[in-house]
DNA sequence: TCGTTCATTTCGAAG
DNA sequence: CTTCGAAGTGAACGA
C-alpha cells in the first residue's frame, strides 16, 4: 500500500463530473488497484476514488501529476490528480489480511428463524426456505397448526419496502392454486413504525425477534411445542 | 490525520459482532473522529470502521490497545484493537479540505427535464416540480396536449423501487377532483428490465434520457414547440 | 430523533 | 456478462 500526503486538486469525470479543490489530502493506492482520496474530514467516505481494476499513470519523479482509469462499459471513468507538493510518500508490503468473520446480517436472522419458526406465531412449522415465486424467493414459506399457508419476509430493519415486497409475493402467491388464503407475516430486529401501520393496514402481521435471545433463550420458547 | 500501520486484531460489535484476525493493516484516524481500518486490498471500503462521534481510548506507548466507542441508540458500538507490533505511527495537518463540486446525480437530471418535459412526451409541458401530494412530492407533475395529468417520477437509475413509488402516489393523486385519469411515467438515465415490465403490467410510461443529450442537443428538440 | 431517499453507492450472488 | 438485493450501508434532508 502506497500512501500519499499531497497538496493536490482533484478531478473526476464519469458517471458525473465532479472537481476537489486545491488542499492536503492523503492518497492511498492499493495492491488491488484502488485508488481513494481521503481528507482529514467527511467521515467514512473517501472525497474521492476509483474502484479495481483500475489503470494508474504516474507523471514525474517526484510525481506531479497521476491519472487513474477505469473501464465502465462504453464509457471511461478517469481520475486526474494534480500533485501541487508532497508532504510524505511511503510504500508498506502488508502481506495477506484476511477477511471480515460477520455475524448478525440478515442471512443469520433468516436461519435461526428458519430452525424456531414458531417464535413468529404459536403452531408455524417451516415448509421451505427461499421459497420460489415467479418474482423472487419468498425468505420462509410456512403453515401454522391449521394447514394455512404463512409467507415470512425477513429484514435486519423492517421499512415500508419490506411490506411492499412481501405485498408482491402475496399478489403472485395467492394466484396459485389452495393458495388463495396464505398469509403474511413481516419479522425484523427492528421493524419500524410506518412499516408497522402500513403492514396492518394491508392486512399483514408483523413481529419485532432478537437475535441474541433467539439463540440464548432457547428453553422458554420450547414451551410452546407444548401448547 | 493520524495514520498507524499494524500487524493488529480488530473485534467490532454492535449492529452485529465480527471480527478481523491478526494481520497487517493501515489504521486511519481523522480529526473528526473518523476511525477506519483499511487492509491492502478489499477495494473502497475499509475492513472495519466507525463513523463520528466516537471516544477513542489509547492504552500503552506505543499504544498496545484502541477502544474507539459510539453511542449508537440504547446500546453502544465498540471498536476493539489489539496491535502486536506498529511498522510506522505518523500524525498529518492536513488543515481545511474543500468540499466535492458535483454534477450529474439526480437532481440535475430533476432540473433538466422540468425545463425540457417534452422529450417525455410530444406536447407534455410543466405544472410543476416538486408537486406535493400528502404522502411526499412528485417530482414533475405535467399535462399534456389535452391538458390531461402526467406524473412524472426521475430516478438516476429506475429500478422496481420508483416503480412501487410512482404507483403509490398515483392511487394518491388520482382520488383527487379532476385528477382521477392521471398518467404516470417513470424517467432515469437507465430503467432495468424488471423495472420496464413491472412499469407495463402498471400502466405506466417509462423513458430513458441522456443528461448529455439532454444539454448538448437543444436545438433539435425545439422543433416539437412547433408542431 | 426518527424516517425517507439518494449514492460515482459498493459488494456479492445468481442467472 | 447483467441483474438484483443487502449493507455495521453512509450521508443529507425533513418532520
Amino acid at each position: 500500500m502506497r500512501l500519499i500526503v499531497a497538496r493536490c486538486e482533484v478531478v473526476y469525470s464519469g458517471r458525473l463530473n465532479a472537481v476537489l479543490p486545491e488542499a492536503v489530502r492523503l492518497l492511498m493506492l492499493k495492491s488491488d488497484g484502488s485508488f481513494l482520496v481521503h481528507a482529514d474530514t467527511g467521515g467514512f467516505k473517501p472525497q474521492n476514488w476509483m474502484t479495481p481494476v483500475t489503470v494508474i499513470e504516474f507523471e514525474g519523479e517526484p510525481p506531479e501529476r497521476i491519472v487513474v482509469r477505469k473501464r465502465a462499459g462504453k464509457t471511461e471513468d478517469r481520475l486526474d490528480i494534480r500533485i501541487v507538493q508532497i508532504l510524505s510518500d511511503v510504500e508498506h508490503d502488508m502481506g495477506e489480511a484476511s477477511a471480515l468473520a460477520k455475524d448478525g446480517v440478515e442471512r443469520d436472522l433468516q436461519l435461526e428463524l428458519a430452525g424456531r419458526p414458531e417464535v413468529l406465531g404459536e403452531g408455524l412449522h417451516l415448509v421451505e426456505r427461499e421459497w420460489q415465486t415467479d418474482i423472487g424467493p419468498v425468505d420462509l414459506m410456512c403453515r401454522d397448526r391449521d394447514g394455512a399457508w404463512v409467507a415470512v419476509e425477513i429484514k435486519r430493519i423492517a421499512t415500508i419496502d419490506a411490506v411492499e415486497q412481501l405485498s408482491r409475493y402475496l399478489e403472485r402467491i395467492q394466484t396459485l392454486p389452495g393458495m388463495a388464503a396464505c398469509r403474511g407475516i413481516l419479522a425484523g430486529q427492528r421493524v419500524v413504525r410506518q412499516a408497522r401501520t402500513l403492514a396492518e393496514s394491508r392486512g399483514l402481521s408483523w413481529v419485532e425477534v432478537d437475535l441474541a435471545s433467539l439463540r440464548g433463550e432457547r428453553e422458554p420458547e420450547l414451551t410452546l411445542f407444548s401448547g
